[in-house]
DNA sequence: TTGTTACTGGACCATGTGGTCCATAACGAA
DNA sequence: TTCGTTATGGACCACATGGTCCAGTAACAA
């Protein structure tokens, strides 16, 4: 063994998520990946082979740093998951409506892309898809146990249901900066944990 | 005045959405454009200007014909305002997940790919967005008045729910090919109306 | 027939694309 | 010091990109 790496392999792919994240797959080019990792286009091919081989790998990160994380760090961070999922909603009509980072969730952008076009992608996706669910999953039985969600409820079904309701408002927040739209769609999906 | 126009305007105009419909915008190429338009490169720019005005242009489009339409005639066709709305719910679950056509939405696809980056687009996917909304919130009242849709609901917060479930479902659908997950989505939305 | 117009195909443009290759430099371990 | 490894920058590749320009052609109205 000699001469141990230099540069830090997960720092470049957390910078190739981030403009993936920002600007799409397609409109990314290689020279926009390069620069935001600090990295030669030699050092590039000969650690992530290819544009495509990169970007899988920024999902994977994602699911495993991003994905699996936030929400469920969410909701435990919540005095309870009930709380925590209101909390997940609203942070999202926040963030979305008042500073500049409209970019949304990395899976939900990449899924309305790509996934249908790449099937290598679309695993990954479909993974980090179902790391929300689970996610939710978890809280919704929670709340339930805690008397704060309707027990009468399938938790599975209403998992699926806020996954799927939280990947809407990220589509809607994007093109409706009218903050009530939002508002509204998030208060009449809060009203189904009753 | 001499030779009316050959080349149907409108019919290339439809040829290139389908085509941005399918690829995306970044992802489409003037060569796949003036392909499935039949026009040639000299016509397309004397005619549409470029690539980024013809974008426009289908989005406009789609508002006007497309997505001014599917909702509503759904819910016209239907027995009642209720099952109209069950009917493009279940739709959708059905085309995302049987046949190949996993395109989901136009106008929802444009707002995930390029709606923050593009001013432009964004005002035109907003009117699509809201136009759904609209087609929602009539049914919704004129289910409301036929007793099938709860009355203590607030109808425009319901089409506003309504809207971003809808383009939840699609997002799911679009990496999710389990057909279940989707299933629950809708039910869970669809009991909302009760 | 003539004039006007719609349209085409192809040449041309600069630049960007993802990707390969290689000589060279830096550096640490043996 | 030598050897193996990690990295770099730049040359090079073929081709695609969006876009312009124009001579030529086809079709119609007057």
């Amino acid at each position: 063994m000699a001469r141990p790496r230099q540069f830090n392999t997960d720092e470049a792919l957390e910078q190739a998520m981030q403009v993936f994240w920002a600007k799409g797959y397609e409109a990314t080019s290689l020279h926009d990946l390069i620069g935001a990792m600090g990295i030669s286009k030699s050092s590039f091919y000969d650690t992530f082979g290819s544009k495509h081989e990169l970007f899988l790998a920024t999902i994977d990160r994602y699911n495993e740093t991003v994905s699996s994380c936030s929400v469920s760090r969410a909701i435990d961070a919540a005095p309870s998951p009930r709380a925590g999922i209101e909390c997940i909603f609203r942070g999202v009509v926040e963030c979305m409506t008042k500073d500049g980072d409209k970019r949304g969730c990395y899976v939900s952008n990449c899924a309305s892309e790509v996934a249908w076009h790449d099937e290598a992608a679309a695993g990954r996706i479909a993974e980090g898809i179902e790391c929300m669910e689970t996610s939710f999953h978890r809280a919704v039985r929670q709340g339930q146990e805690q008397g704060e969600i309707g027990k009468d409820k399938d938790p599975r079904a209403l998992a699926r249901f806020l996954t799927g309701a939280l990947n809407g408002l990220l589509v809607m927040a994007k093109a409706h900066s009218n903050p009530r739209a939002l508002q509204d769609m998030v208060r009449v999906t809060l009203d189904t944990l009753d």
